[in-house]
DNA sequence: TCAAAAGTGTTCGATATACACCCATGC
DNA sequence: GCATGGGTGTATATCGAACACTTTTGA
């Protein structure tokens, strides 16, 4: 039988989302240890190793940008245009990174999740992180524009069946105003702060508790937290 | 740098639905040439060649399993545990049906659509292609059975992304019934016929026509037709 | 007392659900 | 004339959207 086989590395690459109280960001990595390069930023990833499996390879990658084991992450597709490592620039820091002779390149692409403010410990090979508002994106390698912009369309469906991952962006007390913004980040729209409210009473996996805001220069607002174990019963459920 | 980077075969997978105003159907190729053994039955598939996209390799796929060029399909997973092909069994098909020595297997899994009374022209490997009721699965070589599993999900939020894909299943003249069935078979529930009625008045791009049933021992249903031209105007609206 | 953001209810339209009878056809 | 499936309307509940004023706090 010939052998036209594609006979090939296959890689991950991480769309890590963070929120601000305004925008939502993702962690940008710099490509080359000796960047002089600003713009030479990219998504986290990492070829996959033998007898490691594409989710693993995901989780191995955010722990080595974090220091945070067992993210919350969902896979959404694989990339694989016969062009997309085609760029010249591209191809030669394929060379320098990992091995001569890497003609192509398949990926898995995955979504997560991440506190913005939440100190990162990164050991992986990149030399520094960097949130960047989706606003504001470089033009990045390969097709990881193309990525990040198919991982916004994911991320709807993904809170839509798992709302938990919503609290992965949010610190363990958070006001009705921080999730009502981090809705109108994700989905790009405004929400009427009076029905808002009625959507969170609803979310009964979503509690009220005593304490308030301390030190605000205005009327303080109360802390909600996110209880793990209604949550859970709801998807009993249905 | 150490080489114990992936180095792989990869493949695509399609889950096929079909529909009979019953239920589900997917279509199975039997794996084996000189097959012996009705239950040898497996999602089709093939490694993907260098040069070729994932997408186009899955379009290969379907046009050499039924004859039909450019049938919808949707990625929707790649699957790549390290243990999927680790069967003896499936060890030793991989080795008669490639080349010795395939360690490991990645694949790309997608979901696609055909009328299920439609002639269908079998250019490839397999000897024979069979329609198969989700409800009566054999036991599926490799992880194929999760993969249909895993489709059987997917295929709700494909239905409402583009119902479109739904007039694939469908003969060009269909009756509410039939649709209504349809949606029974892919939601698993019923629809109450009334109700029914009137969601069907509200997709604009599902035309009445003046045409009915002949034949039939009973009074003779309204066929309806799908329209394209009404159905992308409707996207430009959102 | 002012600025800044928190908190709170009602109305309306659209949508989903529940439910029962007559109609057309072939035999 | 009867068996079979086609076709239709109304009433109710639920959900989402629009909309404005009072409260609390620190400066």
């Amino acid at each position: 039988m010939k052998n036209n086989f594609i006979h090939t590395y296959v890689s991950v690459d991480c769309v890590v989302f963070g929120f601000d109280d305004d925008q939502l960001h993702i962690l940008l990595v710099q490509r080359n240890v000796d960047a002089n390069n600003s713009k030479d930023l990219k998504l986290p990833g990492s070829l996959i190793f033998n007898e490691e499996d594409v989710d693993d390879a995901a989780h191995r990658v955010l722990y080595e940008l974090t220091g945070i084991k067992k993210m919350a992450l969902k896979q959404f597709r694989c990339f694989a245009s016969p062009h997309r490592a085609s760029n010249p620039d591209d191809m030669k820091w394929l060379d320098q990174a990992y091995q001569p002779n890497i003609n192509r390149l398949i990926t898995v692409a995955y979504l997560s999740l991440c506190k913005i403010d939440r100190k990162l410990t990164n050991i992986s090979k990149y030399k520094s992180s960097k949130w960047t508002p989706v606003s504001q994106l470089p033009k990045m390698p390969f097709d990881h524009n193309i990525i990040v912009e198919e991982s916004l369309k994911e991320i709807h469906n993904w809170v839509e069946n798992e709302p938990v991952i919503l609290f992965e962006l949010l610190p363990a007390k958070f006001t009705a105003t921080e999730l009502r913004l981090l809705y109108e980040a994700i989905y790009n729209r405004k929400y009427d702060v009076r029905n808002f409210h009625k959507k969170l009473v609803q979310m009964k996996y979503i509690l009220p508790l005593d304490e308030k805001q301390e030190n605000v220069k205005h009327r303080a607002a109360r802390y909600y937290k996110f209880d793990r174990i209604t949550y859970n019963k709801r998807k009993i459920g249905i």
